[in-house]
DNA sequence: TTGTGTTTTACGACCTCC
DNA sequence: GGAGGTCGTAAAACACAA
């Protein structure tokens, strides 16, 4: 596991400037799954939470604060993936299709929109 | 191998809230 | 004003077909 970060200003295209050590590190498996399973059990987390993984896992609490920004990205990602895939199916698939199906999908996407795929990611990972 | 598409860290710009 | 949010993006790491 290589846990560093931030020493190296190195200049971008455009003139932006990012400090690197390694332009970025790879987390371990442990690290990520105790940040999602932080995550599956709530998508904000509290400063001192924060703190707490950040010790625990050796990470700096801005990483695990943009993990968790970068997490709801993803989420975000999925959940809009999913909608134009139901929406495709919704118009092109046969009337002979199973209604729930898409319905299913749909509904995935409001209240009980995240559970399901974070459930899977956290099996996933075990 | 390697070329290519996807995912994962990390950041800057901008916005909102206290 | 500062902290933390989203959004967009860069580039490393990874997956995988050819």
């Amino acid at each position: 596991m290589t846990i560093k970060k931030r020493n190296i200003p190195v200049v971008l295209a455009g003139g932006k400037t990012r400090t690197k050590d390694k332009y970025r590190v790879v987390y371990s498996d442990v690290q990520r799954l105790e940040l999602e399973k932080e995550f599956h059990f709530s998508r904000y987390i509290t400063i001192r939470r924060k703190a707490e993984l950040a010790g625990a896992l050796s990470l700096s609490e801005r990483q695990v604060k943009i993990w968790f920004q970068n997490r709801r990205a993803k989420e975000r990602k999925m959940n809009k993936k999913r909608l134009q895939q139901a929406q495709q199916s919704s118009t092109s698939t046969p009337p002979s299709m199973p209604s729930h199906a898409s319905a299913t999908m749909v509904s995935s996407t409001n209240s009980a929109f995240m559970t399901d795929s974070i459930s899977t990611t956290i099996k996933e990972e075990y």
